[in-house]
DNA sequence: AATGTTATGTTTGGATCCAAAGTAGAGCTT
DNA sequence: AAGCTCTACTTTGGATCCAAACATAACATT
């Protein structure tokens, strides 16, 4: 994929997540085209990456659409990562955790506790903890023993909403998100040491429940049943 | 997607599977036209299709390859199946069984009983198989609340080895295959009970053992611990 | 007046053309 | 002789052109 062809597909991802296009508004290559400034070719060719990404789908017999998304496909979507993110740790456990990841994901811990040490969330923190987060993440499944695990979350992730690194929101609110981070940083810390003892169905099981802390903190913190914020990086 | 365009992605699909072009191989654009008979376009626009399912992948800054799969590969793609189809079913435990539902299921699990109850198989009885298992794993999946774990399942389904209907196998062994359909004929019972009485965990964890059984029912019988062999149907 | 048929317009899919990027090979220089 | 550079060829990506399919609207017929 080229540059310009790659900046066709995430500028139309940017643009549908944004909700420029409404759901289940008919969109057409060359308005699509036009708007962007390219010819029909590498719309028509992000349009099928877009399909299997699942956020257009077809329209009947011509063009798509861009797909509509429920309450409930958003709970989904995150059951799912964290069924396969869990898949990953069990493996991870039941295989052996090797020194050199150990270390890897060490360092994570680790930066994660100096983050949250000095007992409050600044501005430039949350893009420290996306990215630490992403990495410990990413460790973990890159090391399930196959890409396999790893390609089917990928193409989870490409909702929008699904994402792991879609936790941290409200940079409005930190005294709330740094309480959000205190808890997922404890699910990591035990993730680690279930992975260390091999206890494959205590990481699991951990990895799951630690999937749904963008979407159900909120309701510790009463701000009633609903499904969080939308994410705000990309 | 057009007819023929449909036909492009799985033609190749079906060439990729069946080895035509070996895995690591570079594949260029050309070539798979002429060999299609067709021009570079649709070919263009199946390998992005063909990309997102996992059978491609980047051939560095040019081209395309053949993805290379290894045994563990196929293990993870047959336990991320499971897991998915799993999660489905401990969701639909949990929010009950419509009675429409378990009409539904009992239709397929009752064709099953008597496709079986002559005590051996026939060859034409791998297609019936083939169908009411298929049928069977749909219902589950298209209940579980939201099209999203079915596109997961869908996605990881392209990987040619991981198909919940690439059970049957062997014509040439047909008592071999009998007692397999037995076994999983049972679990698909067992599901159903543990579905009716909203036994959530149960019901999963009998889901992700059913994945297996493609993969591992191989060794029962005495062939070793391999990987059972490749699907016969598409 | 209502329905069916035809014609026109809109949109997508396929083919071809052109440009850009990359790779390999050959020749030159040190 | 070895390494570097320049050139030519291969291959991919983008744009445009043409054909086919589908939708819509108008007109004619019953």
């Amino acid at each position: 994929m080229s540059d310009s062809d790659k900046s066709v597909v995430s500028r139309l991802r940017k643009l549908i997540g944004e909700g420029f296009y409404q759901p289940g508004e008919r969109i057409g290559e060359v308005a699509v085209a036009e708007q962007l400034g390219v010819s029909r070719t590498p719309v028509r060719l992000a349009f099928r990456t877009l399909e299997q990404e699942g956020l257009l789908q077809r329209a009947g017999k011509r063009g798509f659409m861009v797909r509509e998304f429920t309450e409930a496909d958003v709970l989904c979507a995150v059951e799912v990562r964290g069924v396969l993110e869990g898949l990953a740790a069990r493996r991870l456990a039941e295989q052996g955790l090797s020194p050199a990841l150990a270390e890897e994901l060490t360092v994570w811990i680790q930066k994660g506790r100096e983050l949250l040490a000095k007992g409050y969330l600044e501005e430039r923190d949350v893009d420290v903890w996306s990215e630490l987060n992403r990495r410990f993440h990413e460790t973990i499944v890159g090391s399930a023993g196959s890409p396999v695990i790893g390609d089917a979350i990928a193409r989870n992730n490409h909702l929008p909403f699904a994402a792991a690194d879609s936790i941290v929101i409200d940079s409005e609110a930190l005294d709330r998100e740094y309480r959000k981070l205190q808890l997922a940083q404890t699910q990591h810390e035990l993730v680690f040491q279930a992975l260390r003892h091999g206890e494959g169905a205590r990481a699991e099981m951990l990895m799951r429940e630690h999937a749904f802390i963008g979407l159900r903190y909120g309701e510790l913190l009463g701000l009633g049943p609903g499904l969080g914020q939308p994410r705000a990086d990309d």
